[in-house]
RNA sequence: GGUCCGGUAGUUCAGUUGGUUAGAAUGCCAGCCUGUCACGCUGGAGGUCGUCGGUUCGAGCCCGAUCCGGAUCGCCA
């Protein structure tokens, strides 16, 4: 008998007030539970659970065929719906059943390696492997969703604001410089590669020299580093150009643009304008340059206090022109024990830092691990730059600038991890502006641009290009949440005879400029207008603003930390045949056996 | 590329000083069960202890190599 019925509900709608609605409901079984002479069917689809009755009025045919379902049999049920005698509060259908008068298996399932459940703990290696199976639990459904919310959000913000969406090409050329291309190889042009993008940079510009005056996109891009949790080799930008803009008008649509998608995806208001830090600020306070600023444990200088001191590691650090700079974690002297200090030592050993000084300050005299070298009055001095009290614990470190700034930048949120003070209800944005435009290399023996080299100097700071690029500012900023970096951007070079001494500064010949980036360079020949933009990770926006902490869980196919598909296996080899008609030829290359 | 952690039943894990037939929970299968919703009860099946080599009378356990997974540093203009 062909049966053939169409789908009247979802299987998380059906209230009370739907009682004794005939209904057709389609999905997986949950969960077959069978008490003898009743089955109870939890059924599930995207919306929810609804639980399916079989009792001993329906014919023995049918009673027998629900007897034999089992987690993950897809089927459809025709059935009339009635309150419960024993409600379920858990689950938003809970009120009531469907007593099946039909049944239809449409497919039936092996035992799955993985269960459907929120709750299940299976290893991400496995979910991973069965993605498909993991993207049928209530959270990813949710996860994606929310991710599909974002991206809407976004488009009918920036559509709003008069931004037009245009798509930039995949194959790209390839650029030595920065992170490491993806590399396609080109059939009919034997020899020459294509290169992923690591992002849209060079034909946003390009679009705003062609007079697109707002352009966005929601665009893949593709680095081939090594991953993290919060990093893969392919990931989605938010990206945007605006023309005729300069930083505070880029930054005030941002906010705005920020302020309705936490609106619409969170509920939640946040406040504007943000709060601004200087590149300098963030780092002498906090460490690192992207702060966060959910609790205070504020960075503070030694230098001037135990610049006379006959403690070898400090006398070192301040004669290699390095740092000594300590942070008071108050009221955490008892908190904190020798063996828990230890633990911070170890884990900003892996900053570089070698050790960790500790200063605890009691009632009536100040321990510390360096009472050696420091009298009751000196370490009454040093306490004194904290402004500490009795129950602070001060934790100082003394090396080089940077590797000071990462170990105390890195500890204050381990530490505030520790004391639960990482509120994921606070949501702290904050602008972080006026970057050095270059990073100097001690092993290169030159300058690297800390953004990209199309990022316009201040125009104040243009002078010094010739004299100490050390010293030059950029218009770049970055969005900071939380400590973890939203996006960035910059005020780009318009100017041909600024990009040509950027590029100076970088050792780049003209020759060399005009094979990487001439397309560029010419297109600025023929009127170009002041423009700038910012691109978000929607990834990690995704992540942050659902709460999970691995981008993983908001992207539906990722990769492990190997760059691997585990469902598909990708990448994988290609045959002789294929290689030999690129030209290709590697004694590294092994071929598919099939 | 470095450092650290892990790999034992379909799954998540335990496994003492190296010692008889490697366990638990859950899942799965069968039987019983009319108000369950983590159903219950009874029974059952299920293992190349990642792989290779070594030490030993004897290895899940010790040693070496290797593969795989995760965290992290480097890296990510």
């Amino acid at each position: 008998m062909e049966k053939s019925f169409n789908r009247t509900h979802m299987c998380g709608v059906l209230r009370l007030t739907d009682s004794g609605k005939e209904v057709v409901l389609k999905g997986w079984v949950q969960k077959n539970r069978s008490l003898g002479g009743l089955i109870f069917c939890d059924l599930r689809d995207k919306t929810g659970i609804t639980q399916v009755v079989f009792n001993s009025d329906v014919p023995e045919e049918l009673f027998n065929e629900a007897d034999k379902l089992r987690s993950e049999f897809v089927i459809g049920i025709k059935g009339v719906v009635k309150e419960r005698y024993a409600k379920n509060k858990e689950i938003a259908t809970g009120d009531i059943e469907v007593f099946a008068t039909e049944l239809i298996v449409y497919s039936a399932a092996e035992t799955p390696p993985i269960y459907i459940k929120d709750d299940d703990d299976a290893s991400e290696n496995l979910r991973l492997k069965y993605r498909y199976l993991d993207l049928r639990k209530q959270k990813m459904q949710k996860n994606l969703a929310f991710r599909h919310e974002l991206t809407k959000a976004t488009r009918e913000f920036f559509d709003g604001e008069g931004f037009c969406d245009v798509e930039t090409p995949i194959l790209n050329k390839p650029t030595p410089e920065g992170a490491r291309d993806y590399i396609i190889p080109s059939r009919v042009n034997l020899g020459h590669f294509y290169a992923l993008p690591q992002s849209p940079q060079l034909f946003k510009q390009l679009l705003m020299v062609s007079g697109m005056d707002k352009y966005y996109q929601i665009a893949r891009c593709f680095r081939d580093e090594d991953l993290r949790a919060d990093r893969q080799p392919e990931f989605t930008q938010i990206d945007l150009e605006m023309s005729f803009v300069e930083v505070d008008d880029i930054i005030a649509v941002q906010e705005r643009f920020l302020k309705y998608l936490f609106k619409k995806v969170l509920n939640v208001d946040i406040a504007t304008p943000f709060p601004r830090y200087t590149y300098d600020d963030a780092m002498e306070r906090f460490g690192s340059d992207k702060p966060d600023t959910r609790f205070g444990f504020e960075l503070k200088s030694l230098n001037e206090v135990v610049r006379n001191s006959e403690f070898p590691i400090f006398a070192q650090a301040l004669e290699t022109d390095g740092d000594v700079r300590g942070i008071n974690f108050e009221g955490c002297a008892d908190g904190f024990s020798r063996k828990d200090i230890d633990k911070f030592q170890d884990y900003i050993k892996a900053y570089g830092a070698k050790g960790l000084a500790w200063i605890k300050i009691g009632e009536t005299e100040i321990s510390s691990s360096i009472n050696k070298f420091f009298n009751q009055d000196q370490l009454a001095e040093i306490a004194e730059v904290f402004y500490g009290k009795p129950g602070d614990l001060i934790l100082i470190v003394a090396d080089k600038r940077n590797i000071v700034f990462d170990a105390l930048g890195h500890l204050r949120r381990e530490v505030a991890g520790k004391l639960r003070l990482l509120d994921d209800q606070c949501y702290n944005l904050l602008w972080v502006v006026d970057f050095p435009l270059y990073e100097y290399s001690e092993d290169d023996g030159r300058y690297y641009a800390m953004h990209h080299p199309f990022t316009s100097p201040r125009i104040q700071d243009i002078e010094l290009l010739d004299t100490d690029p050390s010293k030059v500012k950029a218009q770049a900023y970055d969005i900071v949440l939380n400590g973890t970096e939203l996006g960035g951007g910059s005020i780009r070079i318009h100017d041909r005879k600024l990009q040509k001494k950027m590029f100076d500064v970088l050792g780049l010949s003209d020759e060399e400029a005009n094979s990487k980036f001439g397309f560029l360079l010419d297109a600025f020949k023929y009127g170009t207008p002041p423009h700038g933009g910012l691109a978000y990770g929607l990834d990690r926006i995704a992540m942050l603003l659902s709460g999970e902490n691995s981008i993983r869980e908001v992207i539906a196919f990722p990769k492990n930390q190997n760059a691997i598909c585990m469902m598909t296996g990708a990448p994988g080899y290609i045959s002789e045949d294929q290689l030999e008609e690129l030209a290709i030829k590697s004694t590294v290359l092994k071929t598919d056996e099939v």
